[in-house]
DNA sequence: CGAACCTTTGATAGACCTCAAAGGTGGTGG
DNA sequence: CCACCACCTTTGAGGTCTATCAAAGGTTCG
């Protein structure tokens, strides 16, 4: 693709490029691709070679792992400025899927290239183990959740996730649009008891439901449904 | 406590400690206490603030996570050369329990040394970092297993695991005694559904139950009650 | 031997997955 | 512009799975 950013202006300024020397990211920069992606298109394929590390320019991304048949367990929601394929850095082949949520454009390294980077930059490194450690803990927390809650916990949880991930508007519309597939991957159910649950928690005033969205009424309502007591939230 | 080794002439030969040039390893000499744990004993407290950052020098301890009332939802089983705690080292307080399920000897290194090696010790940054990688996977994978697989599934790869961690002696018995209530809280069940699961094995002639101990007869037969045919096993 | 604790097994009730049907929504082409 | 189709959502009914309760049998240890 032409007309290619550099990092070094990249507006996203969470972004772990950011952590390099500029001289490193200088002389990377003719390593690096951009890719647009349609809304629902995949990025990348579980079980697949791991090319690239990659990071979200702009748009929203799930990520996801294989189940039975033709289910899935999405373990993570991303948006622009995040690290992505970075579970596939210590392996040869892609441990997750990924697809967008929406128009997206995604910047890609070659493996070897990151590698090399990581070798050049302490930073970095040091960084990415941090996150690495935050992202452990997430996905400790919801290996819990997904064993201890109920259905309505999980829900609500999921909710509560998205809200911080991704957050919600002026008009508290949740920032994302997913179908009640995504919501149940997620949260680890059924599209059918997620409509449910989300009906009720719409009848008891914690919710509204648009046409395509969702209104958060009361967020404190809906961290109360969760284990959020105990110790909970996650780290974003 | 006295005699305390070097970590130079530790047999431990998998430990990060390793990783470390022999100057910074000598130079930490000092900063190392050991301590010893009765099996059954709590080493880490969830919650609490985060100290120092461990390795399991002998014995074998479980890695847990508080759920409801006196519910807990183990995440990890670990053993000699282990690195333990560093699942807190990007934050104050531990996001984790452990306990010893053997009696153990545990080393420990106050958080801001270890620190000070990461920041001096490029390999062992790395390492470490493709270790969170490769622990995220794990956890990743049974965040997906508690969502999708059955009771029976759960178990099946429940004890799949313990034979990739502890492995099972000449006759076949797992290295590790741990009560029904254990596997339970690894597996995210009970322990009357966990009983009831390994007498159907034990009927089916994949395992033979001895009084304290698990014989498997037939890990073959047990992968094939997993998802593991999707591609599945945990990395160790 | 007795007490405490763990394991096994059965019975029961409730939660949740699946199936099914009806109602919405959006897109396409006549 | 409307009709039609495909797809998603909602809701209900039915059946299965599993957590819980309960009781009996084992095991360990003082």
């Amino acid at each position: 693709m032409k007309n290619i950013n550099s990092c070094l202006t990249c507006i996203n300024e969470n972004c772990f490029i950011k952590s390099c020397s500029p001289s490193w990211i200088q002389r990377i920069k003719g390593e690096k691709t951009e890719a647009k992606y349609k809304k629902g298109q995949q990025i990348i394929f579980e079980g697949t070679s791991v090319e690239s590390i990659n990071f979200i320019y702009s748009g929203k991304v799930k990520v996801f792992k294989n189940g039975y048949s033709d289910k899935h367990q999405i373990v993570k929601f991303s948006k622009s400025g995040n690290i992505l394929g970075h579970r596939g850095i210590n392996s040869t082949i892609s441990p997750i899927s990924a697809s967008a949520l929406d128009d997206s454009v995604i910047c890609s390294f070659p493996r070897h290239v990151f590698l090399d980077l990581l070798q050049n930059n302490q930073d970095l490194t040091f960084n990415l183990l941090m996150f690495f450690a935050d992202e452990l803990y997430n996905s400790e927390v919801r290996e819990r959740n997904m064993a201890h809650m109920n259905v309505r916990e999980k829900t609500a949880d999921t909710l509560c996730y998205l809200i911080k991930v991704y957050g919600a508007d002026k008009y508290k519309t949740l920032n994302v649009c997913l179908s009640r597939q995504d919501i149940a991957d997620f949260a680890g159910t059924t599209k059918q008891q997620v409509s449910k649950t989300l009906s009720d928690f719409k009848r008891e005033g914690i919710i509204d439901l648009d046409v395509k969205n969702i209104l958060i009424l009361n967020e404190q309502k809906l961290h109360a449904q969760t284990l959020v007591h105990i110790e909970s939230s996650y780290k974003y």
